[in-house]
DNA sequence: AAACATTTTTACCGTTTGGTCAAATCTCTT
DNA sequence: AAGAGATTTGACCAAACGGTAAAAATGTTT
C-alpha cells in the first residue's frame, strides 16, 4: 500500500493509452537520465538533488527530462526498484547445501565486491533507509524480508547441526550487510582514517582480510578471559 | 582549512563586539533549536530540513531562530561539533592495559548503547558522512585519526602479544562501528525485517549477544572447513 | 519607573525549485 | 517528399526557501 505508484498510473492509463514500445531514443534517454541521477542522488540525497543538476548531468534540458519522467519522485523510484534486484542476488545466492564457512565467506565477497564497484547504488540506497524508507517500504516488507526468512532458515539449519555458533540469523546478516556496505557509504571516513586519497579503494583487501578473520576465524584468542 | 567557520567568525568580530555572557533566555533558546534541528536533521537530511520546518519545531518564528543562529549551515554545524566529543567517548575508554576480550566487549556495548540512546544523534552523522562530510572533514582528518591511531596501537600490541587475531586495527574498529551504529542508522530495515512496530527497540539485547559471539567468541565451528 | 539592552514579530525580498505549456524541430514510416 | 508522431526547446509560473530590516514588545538594570 506505499510503494506502488508506478503500477498505478500504469494500470489506470492502460485503457486510455496503450504502452507502446519504446523507441531507440526513448531507451537512450531513459538509460542517461537514470545514470546522471543516480551520480546525482547518490552525492546530494533525494533533497539535496535538483532536477536542473539532474538535467545538466545529462547533458539534456529540464523539460526535456520530464518529458520522460513526469517528476523528481518517479526518477527517484525508478533507480531504487531498478536496484533492489541486483541488490538482493549476493544474498539469493547462498545455497542450503553448500558448507557453512564457504557460503558465508562468499557471500561476504559477493557483498563487499558490490560496494566496491557500486558504491553509488550503496549510498542510494542507505540515503533511502537513513529518511526512513518513503519509497521502498513496501519492499523492505515483502521481498526482503520473505528472503531473509528463507536464508535465516538454512543458517538456522546450520546451527541445529552444530556447525554455526548459536546465534540469530537475521542479526547474522545485519553484521554482514553493515560491515560490508560501511566501506561503501562511509568511504570518505575510511578513507581520512587510513590517510588515502579520495579515489583510492586499495583497502577492500585489507577489508576483505577482517572479515573473513572475524566472520570465518576467531578474533580474540582463546584463553585470555578467566 | 575546512571546518573552522565558526572560529572565523568569531575571531573576526571579537575586537568590535565582545562576547558576552549568555543570557537565560538565550540559552534555553539555543538549546531549543538545537534540540528541534535534531530532530528535523537527523529525519530528513541537511537538505531536507528547511528553517520554517526547525522553527515550527521549536516553536519559534523563523526571524527568531535567525537571532540565535545566523544561518542553516551555523545550525547545523553547532549539532555537529557539540556530537563529536560524545561519539569518541567509548573509544577513548578503550585501556591498553586492560584485558583484549572486556576492553573490546565494553567498547561494543558501549556503542551499541550509544545507538540506542541516540539515534538522532547517529543518523546525523551518518547522513553527513554520507554527503561526503563536508562540515566535519577537518574533524576526521586530526581529531577522529589521531585517536584512532593511538587505538590502533593499542590494539596492535595485543596482536602482537598473541591476544588477538592478526588483522588491520583499523578495519577492526570499522566492523564494530558499523555493526553497532547499523541499528540506528538502518533501524527502519531492521525493524521491517524483524516484524516490529516502529517504537519496539527489542532487537538491541539480540544485537549485544550476536556482536559479542562475533568479536568474543567464534562463529563458524572448526572442523567444518577442508 | 526611567533607561537601556534584549528578544520577538510583522512584513517583506530575491532566488531557487519543481513543474507546465505551446511552439518548434526532428525522426521515422509510407 | 509528405505526413504523423516523437522529441526538444524557450518562455514562463507558483510555491517554497533562505534570509533581511525595522519596528514592536519584553526583560533587565539602576
Amino acid at each position: 500500500m506505499r510503494g506502488n505508484k508506478i503500477q498505478q498510473t500504469m494500470a489506470a492509463k492502460a485503457p486510455a493509452k496503450r504502452p507502446r514500445n519504446k523507441t531507440r531514443i526513448q531507451k537512450e534517454n531513459e538509460e542517461r537520465i537514470l545514470l546522471a541521477a543516480l551520480e546525482v542522488f547518490s552525492q546530494t540525497g533525494f533533497h539535496g538533488a535538483t532536477l536542473d543538476k539532474i538535467a545538466s548531468a545529462a547533458d539534456m534540458s529540464k523539460p526535456n527530462l520530464l518529458y520522460y519522467f513526469k517528476n523528481k519522485e518517479e526518477i527517484h523510484i525508478a533507480l531504487l526498484t531498478g536496484l533492489l534486484d541486483v541488490w538482493l542476488a549476493p544474498l539469493r545466492a547462498i545455497r542450503a547445501d553448500g558448507d557453512p564457512a564457504t557460503e558465508i565467506g562468499s557471500y561476504i565477497r559477493r557483498k563487499l565486491e558490490s560496494s566496491r564497484e557500486y558504491p553509488r547504488e550503496s549510498r542510494l540506497f542507505a540515503n533511502e533507509i537513513l529518511a526512513g524508507a518513503p519509497h521502498i517500504g513496501d519492499f523492505l516488507q515483502s521481498e526482503l524480508r520473505q528472503l531473509v526468512d528463507e536464508k535465516a532458515d538454512i543458517l538456522q539449519s546450520w546451527i541445529d547441526d552444530g556447525r554455526l555458533a548459536p546465534c540469530d540469523p537475521r542479526h547474522l546478516l545485519f553484521a554482514i550487510w553493515s560491515t560490508t556496505q560501511h566501506y561503501a557509504d562511509f568511504s570518505v571516513q575510511v578513507r581520512h582514517v587510513l590517510r588515502l586519497a579520495p579515489g583510492d579503494k586499495s583497502y577492500y583487501a585489507e577489508a576483505a582480510r577482517m572479515l573473513d578473520t572475524l566472520f570465518l576465524g576467531r578474533l580474540v584468542a582463546p584463553g585470555t578471559d578467566s
